[in-house]
DNA sequence: GCCAACGTTGGC
DNA sequence: GCCAACGTTGGC
């Protein structure tokens, strides 16, 4: 059956879970679990398999998008949704009502260096980037095929000039946030 | 630390 | 069903 592939950016915070724990995870495959908005849950279940995901850092430095990965298992249910002693528990969930689904993503690729938010603005053929949008704070949200090329070219002409390397200065580096806990997904692995 | 954007909640 | 208050995300 011919098939359409469709793109997709999913956003971490990788104080939380980055681009190199899910390359350190087993199969280098993770269950994007945590996701507690009903957009982004509708996104993820029009995922469909072999779909290409751009992996995106947030609340990081840089922010950038970091690699890509793939979809290797449609929309179920997320059990951290009826687990109350998640962070992301949601008392109206259970396994009769999961409410709240998951994908699993593999790792693609690790960009050979990250694309940073700065120069994603700078690219006309990136202006209706949902990312780009201000005030955007979807997690999962979709890409189209020429968005997707672009970062993909970009990201391999990036090689020589990585120009926007931020000097961290006391002025722009981040404080550690208060309680250094954890936010968005957890994802955990719950594969064995 | 600030605050814009926007989802959720709850009183009515 | 409206909408004000509140909470969260996440760039700056």
């Amino acid at each position: 059956m011919p098939k359409f592939k469709s793109y997709w950016l999913v956003k971490t915070e990788p104080d939380c879970f980055s681009i190199q724990d899910l390359a350190a995870s087993p199969r280098k495959t993770t269950c994007w679990d945590g996701v507690r908005n009903y957009l982004a849950r509708n996104y993820m279940r029009a995922m469909q398999l072999g779909d290409e995901v751009l992996f995106y850092h947030s609340n990081a430095d840089p922010l950038a998008i970091v690699g890509v990965t793939a979809v290797v298992r449609q929309a179920y249910p997320d059990p951290t949704a009826w687990d109350s002693t998640n962070d992301h528990h949601d008392a109206k969930a259970s396994p009769d009502n999961p409410i709240w689904d998951m994908v699993d993503l593999r790792l693609e690729e690790i960009f050979p260096a990250p694309l940073p938010l700065d120069r994603l603005r700078e690219e006309p053929r990136l202006a209706k980037m949902e990312l780009l949008r201000r005030g955007s704070r979807l997690s999962v949200q979709p890409v189209t095929e020429a968005e997707f090329q672009t970062i993909e070219e970009m990201a391999h002409a990036e090689k020589a000039a990585p120009a926007a390397k931020k000097q961290s200065t006391a002025s722009n580096r981040k404080k550690p946030r208060a309680p250094a806990v954890k936010k968005k997904p957890t994802h955990t692995n719950l594969k064995r």
